[in-house]
Parts: C-alpha cells; structure tokens; sequence
DNA sequence: TTTTGAGTTGTTCGA
DNA sequence: GTCGAACAACTCAAA
C-alpha cells in the first residue's frame, strides 16, 4: 500500500496548510514527518529560546493530528538521508512540503526533489509561508525590488492572497506507522539550569493559541496599532512574530482577519508590517546569505571594534542604559523584545559599540523565540547601515530621547531595570543624573552616546572615503 | 537613455 | 521650548 509523506518545518499548522491539503487530495493515507536537520551544512538549526518553543508546537501539532486519527513521526539528521529512509520505509510514493526561501535550504529541498524523482517518487512544493512568491514580484524592469515601498506598492497592486484553506477533519493512517523519535529524547527543553519560566509565563506555543492571539489582536488592539505600536509599555503590537515564524498561522490567516473589517489606516499600518516579513524572504531569495555577507559589499571594509567586555554587558542588560538594558532584560527573561527597543539596542550595539551586526544578530538568534532566517539578519542589516534600503548613515539612536519619546514616563524600563525605578520621569531614561536615588549595583553608561556618535560617524565617513 | 522623485522607524544645531 | 534645516551622496524605480 503507497503512502504519502507531508513533510513539516516552518509550517506546524494543520489549518491553510497547502502540502497538507495537497496530500489529503491523493486519497493516500498520509505520514506527517518533522525532520530536526542540525546536520545540512548551512541550514541554521533553532536557537536555544527557538527549540523550546519548537517542543511545545510539536507536542501540540502532534496533540492535533492525533484527534484527526494520525501522528507526528519525528526523525533527527540530515533530510536528506532521513527522507529517504523514510519513503523507504513507508512505501510512500509522494511527498508534499512548503516552501523554504533560504539559499541553503532551498539548495537542499532541490537536491531531495532531484533524488527522490529518480526514484519514481514525486515531491511537489507549495507556497504557504509567504502572501507573495519572491519571483512573482518584479520591477518594471523584471529584476527584484531593494526598497521597500515600491516593494510593497508592487505587491499590493497584484491579486489579493486567497482565502485561507480549512483544517482538514480527518487524515487517513498508514498501515503501519514508522519508527518516530520521542520528542523528550530531542532535549529541545533546558534542563540544567531551566530558565525557561519567563517563556512559559509569556508564550503559548501551538496553532490553537496562534489563533486566540490572532483573534484578540484584531479585536482589541489592531484600531490602536498605528498610534501604540511604538510604546513599548503598552501592549500595542501583535505578538504574532514567534506563531508566523514557526508556521502556526500563516501569513494568509493574518492578512484576512486584518482586513475583514472596515480598511482604515490602522490596518494599512499592520498590513506594511506583514509586507516587511514579505521584503525580507524576497530579500534572502534573491541575494544569498545574509545572515554572513553585507548586503552592501563596501561594508565588507567597515572597522568593527573587538569589544568582548561591553559586548557582554549588553547581552546581560548592563550598559548603563536604562532603554538598552530593559530591552536586552525583556529578551533575556520573555524571549522576546518590542520592535522598537529592537531598533535601540542594535543601534547601540552597531553604532555606539560599533561592533559588528553579526554579533547581535546571532545572539538574537539564540534568544528569541520569533528568530527568523529572513526578518533577524535583514532587520541587523537594516539598523547596521549595511542592509536593502539602508538608513542615512548619521541616523544613530540617542538611546537617552528614544526613551523619553517612546516610554515618557518610564514604565517600561522601570519594570525591566528596577534599579532605576524610583527615579522621576525626568530622570529614568538618564540615571546618572540623579545617582542618588539610583540602586549603586546599576552601572553608570559604558559608553558616551555623544562621543560613540561621533566615533561612528567618522567610521562611516571613512568608508565612504575608501575608493 | 536620461531624468526625476523618493527613500520605515533620527539627531543635532541654531534661530 | 519649538521649529526647520542640515546632515551626503547614493541608489532605486519609474516615467
């Protein structure tokens, strides 16, 4: 009896899920598969913070296949190998999956489709992770877009995403099920120390949660978006990036519940947002790797500093910034960081440290449970200058106004640095003006912003200088 | 081909 | 305190 294999990765949904549906349609009985390839070279494996959500939504994809009468079979090593035994051992005669936009993974998932067509075996790929296939948005000019707006303006005048697909009710069983790993065994959890609690305490993982999140979102918080998203004491932003990075909703799912209201600014806002994950996989389709290379090569020649003790103290939240170190705290302890302190603590590592973008951005990998290969290297490479769309060079966070302007009384760092709690808003984003009401233990600014400033820009200006 | 308008998220300085 | 200009020049995308 043939069997048909759907293979799961940044896709852990049942629900719009096209290689699902696509199998369902075979009328085969299906064997869904999760392969965890820590071993193709150049596939980045999760992150610390991204495996422990990664267990928790393979527990619950499991939990919702098996009230549809199938399972999850999980298999550890390179995919390639690992598929093969498996249709070797299923007997299967099809596999279904969606697609990837890594340079890396989409090299390997060509390999496997060359491999298994030899064998007689039909492997088909569908678009599910993006609202706009990378190659389907073009210039006038028929090459890919570097900016965003008219980016987003092109993708805007094509035809609107379809309709989401449903879940399906039931999946036929294979005779016989293959040999799956035990979850527990992955040891994706941390153990020794558990410093898990502040991800339990923040985070649902599993489809069913993404769609209570979507849901609230668009109910209570989408009409403020526009005015809130910026306040990061507010809960003013989705929170939907770990559910979209992991494939619990789709990026269809949140555009119709978005826009099933009235349109209004709000909305467009949101929408831009969604077209900025949409910016960055056309970016690492059509550009190679850029969680390693500058986009820009000219920042190939760009004088990082070495900076092993500051780099530390901004990992830990101790720079002596209230705003940096409430962001890199809120990180450490939710796995998570409000947009726009993202902004303010990559500003300050590239810019006042002037320490490369790659450092940041493999400790954001490690750290937050949204890590993304397209949004986290396109978004360091943004704020570092050496990015698609690059900012004006000069532009570089004063770490001190974007507190004031963006958490004015202070409630956000109070809560992530309580060293500083006590201080009035005047002073909160500014600790050593008022060292007195200030707990000793907090460091006093590990940098001067105005002096790193000027250090920074001079560095840019050499670079401009290079011939 | 050439021209033209525009480019997510800012800061500082001087009037 | 508030406001507008300066901060560079470049690249992109479309007309």
């Amino acid at each position: 009896m043939s069997s048909c294999i759907v293979w799961f990765r940044h896709d852990l949904r049942l629900a719009d899920n096209p290689a699902l549906a696509a199998a369902v349609q075979t009328g085969l009985p299906i064997v869904p598969v999760f392969i965890l390839d820590d071993a193709t070279p150049g596939v980045r494996g999760p992150g610390a913070a991204s495996r422990w959500w990664l267990h928790h939504s393979l527990a619950a994809l499991d939990a919702d296949l098996r009230k549809r009468g199938s399972r999850l079979v999980l298999r550890r090593g390179p995919a390639e190998t690992v598929l093969a035994d498996l249709v070797a051992a299923s007997g299967a005669t099809a596999v279904h999956w969606n697609r990837l936009y890594e340079i890396a993974a989409r090299e390997r998932d060509a390999r496997i489709k060359q491999a298994l067509a030899e064998r007689g075996i039909v492997a088909t790929s569908h678009k599910a992770n993006l609202l706009f296939e990378p190659w389907e948005v073009k210039t006038g000019a028929g090459d890919p877009f570097k900016v965003f707006t008219p980016f987003w303006r092109a993708c805007r005048q094509l035809p609107p995403p379809e309709r989401p697909l449903p879940a399906p009710d039931r999946l036929a069983a294979p005779a016989a099920w293959p040999a799956s790993d035990a979850l527990e065994a992955w040891r994706l959890l941390p153990r020794t120390p558990d410093w898990a609690g502040g991800l339990r305490d923040s985070w649902n993982p599993g489809e069913a949660s993404a769609h209570r999140r979507l849901e609230d979102f668009v109910d209570d918080t989408l009409a403020r978006y526009r005015d809130e998203r910026d306040l990061p004491a507010r809960a003013g932003t989705s929170r939907l990036s770990p559910h979209l990075a992991f494939g619990e909703l789709s990026p269809r799912q949140v555009w119709h519940a978005a826009t099933a209201r009235e349109p209004s600014a709000a909305t467009e806002k949101f929408l831009a947002e969604v077209g900025w994950r949409e910016f960055c996989n056309n970016l690492i389709f059509h550009f190679g790797n850029l969680a390693e290379n500058n986009f820009r090569a000219d920042f190939d020649a760009f004088p990082w500093a070495a900076e092993d003790a500051k780099v530390e103290a901004w990992r830990r939240g101790r720079t002596g910034y209230p705003i940096v170190d409430a962001g890199m705290r809120e990180l450490w302890t939710t796995g998570w960081m409000h947009n726009r302190v993202r902004m303010i603590v990559a500003s300050f590592l590239a810019k006042d440290l002037m320490v490369d973008w790659r450092v940041g951005e493999r400790w954001f990998w490690d750290t937050l449970v949204d890590a993304d290969p397209a949004n986290n290297p396109a978004g360091w490479q943004w704020v570092a200058g050496s990015g698609a769309d690059a900012q004006p060079y000069f532009r570089i966070f004063n770490p001190v106004l974007q507190g004031e302007k963006f958490d004015p009384d202070g409630a956000y760092v109070r809560h992530w640095v309580p060293e500083v709690a006590r201080l009035p808003a005047q002073a909160v984003h500014k600790p050593w003006t008022a060292r007195s009401q200030v707990d000793p233990a907090y460091p006093l600014p590990i940098v001067d912003h105005a002096q790193a400033r000027d250090r920074a820009l001079a560095a840019f200006r050499s670079l401009k200088q290079e011939p």
